[in-house]
RNA sequence: GCUCAAGUGGCGGAAUUGGUAGACGCGCUGGAUUCAAAAUCCAGUUCUUUUAGAGUGUGGGUUCGAUUCCCACCUUGAGUACCA
């Protein structure tokens, strides 16, 4: 019998999850390791071939760690709010209950078929009211906190210092205007298409992150949370993490911490505009201000004169969308207000001027223009022909760096980065400047005009907002008669009357109608896997002290800030609350790469209904179209007859061509709409899926984005068969005996057990697929037969390919399970190499390489390169003087 | 523009602190086995003008020695973008 992947997988699967072996105990005398998949949104399409990447690397992890001795918490849940379902419950009436269900029955069966060791008891559902009440808790936690700035940590609001003086309704206010939950009227990203507001995280480019649609500005009241209060605290706390560079850069990129000064330019007596910038130290060089077109004081400013022109910028403006507005990067406008203000170094007046490239969102949402020195005032002033006055020295016409103080009175001579001080302080004096600090960041809007989300337990009255209490939660989805939002952009909650009107203590109130943005559930969620039936708390203390952190988070790329920040900054609020004892939730982090697709495209008439092969549509006007990758062979050509037997619209059309149909390839994002979708399922059914793990491993780097391609996956599928003969014979005998190993049999196995381990640590899991490669080989052709090498061999190669490897085990006699077994360790001596390669030099010049034995002295060295023939002749007749020889380094003759 | 990552055979990719570049796998070539094929096994496979020379995106530098360190540039990918 031969390797037979389908029965032995399918057996083991069913094992592993009838007996939950891999279920994690919350008390144990082991250390604990905590490895975490990013969990997934259950989408109608299923897995394809680049989900596993990440989540087989975590579960090498797991299954290695757990050899090693570790209490191991390795659990699975799913995201399971989201748009889709609902967009699909819009179109087909279909609750998005009912599909999300079905979805995440199809993702549990293809993560079992991956022979994934998740602990399923712990399997969380972020749509579950049961999951949910704690997001909601966790809501009003918010809701019922201030940040102190002082202690620099959020405390309950009853703790508020409330000012005596002010009256019950403005006493409502002021706490309102505390809260890390609260409600505000602001500018929002809304996307008409998708009927919701978008966080600024969500909106790329202008377009939205989901679908790409167009999203406008728009005024709104919003839940908020006052995330803006942590960025330092965001920024800071990365120092420590274990996570990739990059990501720490672009959130750090993204809170977009600087530091500079705000300072008061006068109009008037009265009047003044404050400005934010960070290069005081151009002060001198300031000729003109602009500030943004939505700023309050421009009708205060504004000269009779200008006033037509003024108001037509502006309604142009307003009118904008963010899209537009960056249109205008190379090609600025701007309207003269007809004011002067004071430069409050010079004494000169200089005009104000208003344009949207000032934007009314950041700073004090006015600048002061110094073009001599900043490459967007240098394009302004010159269009507009305004002053441009040189203060540092440069050769430059704009200079945007550092360097010597010219034209700036007394301050001449200064060092630019040491006046920026000066600058600030002598103003301070003045009290016409302080120092400041903005972000990009802004605080992170919180509500969606959509169904399928959390609702928000808050309740509305004339008097403000109330949060319910804890023994109202969870407050559940109401049922609703249509998941389209209403006329005047409403959640689709906000039809149901029945559940909106709220009598308490015989008084009206309203529910809110908005729900939860998709990040609120994945904000935590990690916290609720530690204890996931928990009916009294989120979780509890003793778990949460014994579990926390996560050892190791594995996911993508794309999450960098938006889930990654938001989770962070909730678990911050839970660490200042006393309610989880670490600062940060992630130690480690791993980004796998994305596994692109090869996506095929075929060329057709514009206007026709012919299609060309790929070489000849040179000739023609053409546009491509995507097509099935099933229709295509390795060669890029199309199975013609095959499409047009399942396709009529192809059926019908013409296609043009010499010898054979040709198609245009590509790499992409793999996705179901460019049809280069490849499914787990098939390579599972092919190779089995021990094969496709250990392919998806040696593939290439985990970090790495690469196209997935099928060949070279028989490379890793002989690799298993090879590994099944070192154990059975042709005719399904055993061949395994208990004679002793020899030397070169152990050195083999031991070099194997230290490279694959040292591998797993640092992530490099394609080496590991290589070394076992090299050791199967080396004990083939060694005919080795030891139980004691080919035992231990078995637990190393158990993390990559656990099915095969734990039938190995069973029919060597082993009782029990190989999940039980540790995992084995090297023995330096075995594996000890004792020779090595030197470099030799002579005089500096003349490259040679000796192999010699290492546990040599340096005269032995000496003696052996003396009497080596092949070198004596390299020297032709020179005979060395000296040899110098550093250990480990290189061996310098002189002549 | 800015930030980050990366550039090595026909391909995916190895190479510890600067020390035999191309591990391992795919593909390809030849051979064995076979009526034949598949499968399996063995040998070879960076390039060239092959007693040798060149070679890790390009050009410099440091070094006895550079894929590795430094400087400049080119290319690709990812993120971000009028943030003052």
């Amino acid at each position: 019998m031969e390797y037979n992947f389908r029965s032995i997988e399918e057996k083991w699967q069913k094992y592993w999850l009838e007996n939950k072996v891999y279920s994690a105990n919350n008390k144990s005398d082991l250390p604990k390791f905590y490895v975490l998949d990013m969990f997934p949104y259950p989408s109608g399409s299923g897995l394809h071939v680049g989900h596993p990447l990440g989540y087989i690397a975590s579960d090498i992890i797991s299954r290695y760690k757990r050899a090693k001795g570790f209490n191991v918490l390795h659990p699975m849940g799913f995201d399971s709010f989201g748009l889709p379902a609902e967009q699909y419950a819009i179109k087909t009436g279909q609750h998005p209950k009912v599909t999300t269900e079905k979805n995440i029955e199809r993702f549990k069966d293809q993560l079992n078929k991956l022979g994934l060791s998740y602990d399923w008891d712990r399997e969380i559902k972020t749509s579950d009211s049961k999951y949910y009440k704690w997001t909601q808790w966790i809501f009003l936690k918010l809701y019922n906190s201030y940040y102190d700035k002082d202690e620099n940590k959020c405390k309950n609001i009853s703790e508020l210092k409330i000012p005596k003086e002010l009256s019950k309704s403005e006493k409502i206010h002021f706490i309102d205007s505390k809260r890390l939950a609260y409600i505000d009227t602001i500018d929002v990203n809304w996307c008409q298409e998708l009927g919701t507001v978008l966080a600024n995280e969500e909106v790329i480019g202008g377009l939205s992150e989901r679908g790409g649609f167009p999203v406008v500005k728009r005024p709104m009241k919003q839940w908020v949370m006052r995330i803006t209060d942590y960025a330092d605290r965001l920024i800071d706390d990365l120092v420590d993490l274990d996570w990739p560079d990059s990501i720490k850069a672009s959130q750090i990129n993204w809170i977009g911490k600087s530091t500079g000064a705000e300072i008061t330019f006068k109009i008037d007596q009265k009047i003044s505009i404050d400005v934010f910038t960070t290069r005081p130290d151009t002060i001198f060089g300031a000729t003109y201000l602009v500030i943004a077109p939505e700023h309050p004081i421009l009708d205060k400013i504004t000269s009779e004169k200008q006033r037509e022109e003024i108001e037509k910028y502006r309604n142009e403006s307003s009118l904008k969308s963010d899209l537009e507005r960056q249109e205008n990067q190379k090609n600025k406008t701007g309207v003269f207000t007809g004011s002067y203000a004071i430069n409050p170094m010079t004494g000169k007046e200089i005009p104000v001027w208003i344009s949207d490239y000032v934007l009314f969102g950041y700073g004090t949402g006015a600048i002061m223009a110094v073009p001599a020195h900043d490459e967007r005032d240098f394009e302004f002033a010159n269009k507009f022909d305004l002053t441009i006055t040189k203060v540092i020295k440069s050769n430059e016409d704009c200079y945007s760096g550092s360097g010597e103080i010219i034209n700036s009175s007394d301050y001449n001579g200064l060092n630019s980065e040491d006046f920026k001080n000066i600058a600030t302080t002598h103003l301070e004096k003045n009290n016409l400047a302080k120092k400041t600090t903005n972000y990009k960041l802004r605080d992170w809007i919180f509500t969606r005009q959509r169904y399928w989300g959390e609702p928000i337990p808050i309740l509305h009255s004339e008097e403000g907002t109330t949060g319910l209490d804890e023994s109202e939660l969870p407050l559940e989805l109401p049922e609703v008669e249509s998941y389209l939002p209403t006329d005047d952009g409403l959640s689709p909650l906000a039809r149901n009357e029945e559940w909106k009107a709220v009598k308490s203590n015989g008084k009206d109130f309203i529910r809110e109608t908005n729900t939860m943005p998709q990040w609120a559930g994945s904000c935590w969620y990690y916290l609720r896997f530690l204890d996931p039936h928990n009916d009294n708390s989120f979780a509890s203390e003793k778990n949460i002290n014994y579990w926390m952190p996560v050892d190791l988070y594995i996911g993508g790329a794309e999450h960098a800030v938006l889930h990654l920040l938001y989770a962070r900054f909730w678990h911050k609020v839970l660490f200042d609350l006393g309610l989880v004892n670490t600062t940060e939730p992630f130690k480690k982090l791993v980004n796998q790469g994305m596994i692109l697709g090869n996506s095929a495209f075929i060329h057709r008439k514009i206007g026709e209904k012919c299609f060309v092969s790929a070489e000849i549509a040179g000739q023609y006007k053409t546009q491509k179209i995507h097509i099935d990758i099933n229709y295509i062979n390795e060669k890029n050509q199309l199975d013609l007859e095959s499409l047009q037997s399942h396709d009529e619209d192809y059926a019908k059309s013409s296609f043009e061509f010499k010898d054979n149909f040709y198609v245009e390839r590509e790499v992409e994002k793999m996705s179901k709409s460019k049809y280069n979708v490849v499914n787990p399922d098939d390579i599972c059914e092919k190779y089995g899926t021990d094969t496709l793990r250990m392919y998806e491993m040696f593939l290439g780097p985990l970090e790495q984005s690469k196209p997935w391609s099928t060949s070279g996956i028989s490379g890793v599928h002989n690799f298993l068969k090879k590994l099944w003969k070192l154990y059975f014979d042709p005719k399904s005998n055993l061949i395994v005996d208990d004679s002793e190993p020899s030397k070169t049999n152990l050195k083999t196995l031991h070099k194997c057990i230290k490279k694959v381990s040292e591998d797993i640590e640092s992530f490099s899991f394609n080496t590991a697929v290589s070394a076992m490669m090299i050791t199967v080989n080396e004990l083939i052709s060694q005919n080795c037969r030891s139980r004691k090498i080919l035992e231990p061999l078995l637990l190393v190669v158990n993390p990559f390919a656990p099915h095969i490897t734990e039938e190995i085990w069973e029919t060597l006699g082993n009782k029990k399970s190989i999940v039980y077994s540790k995992y084995p360790d090297y023995a330096e001596a075995h594996i000890k190499d004792n020779t090595k390669i030197y470099p030799v030099s002579i005089n500096g010049k003349l490259k040679y390489k000796i192999e010699l034995s290492t546990d040599l002295s340096k005269e032995d060295i000496e003696k052996a390169i003396l009497s080596d023939q092949n070198f004596m002749q390299k020297l032709e007749g020179n005979h060395p003087k000296r040899v110098i020889i550093i250990p480990g380094k290189i061996i310098n003759f002189v002549v």
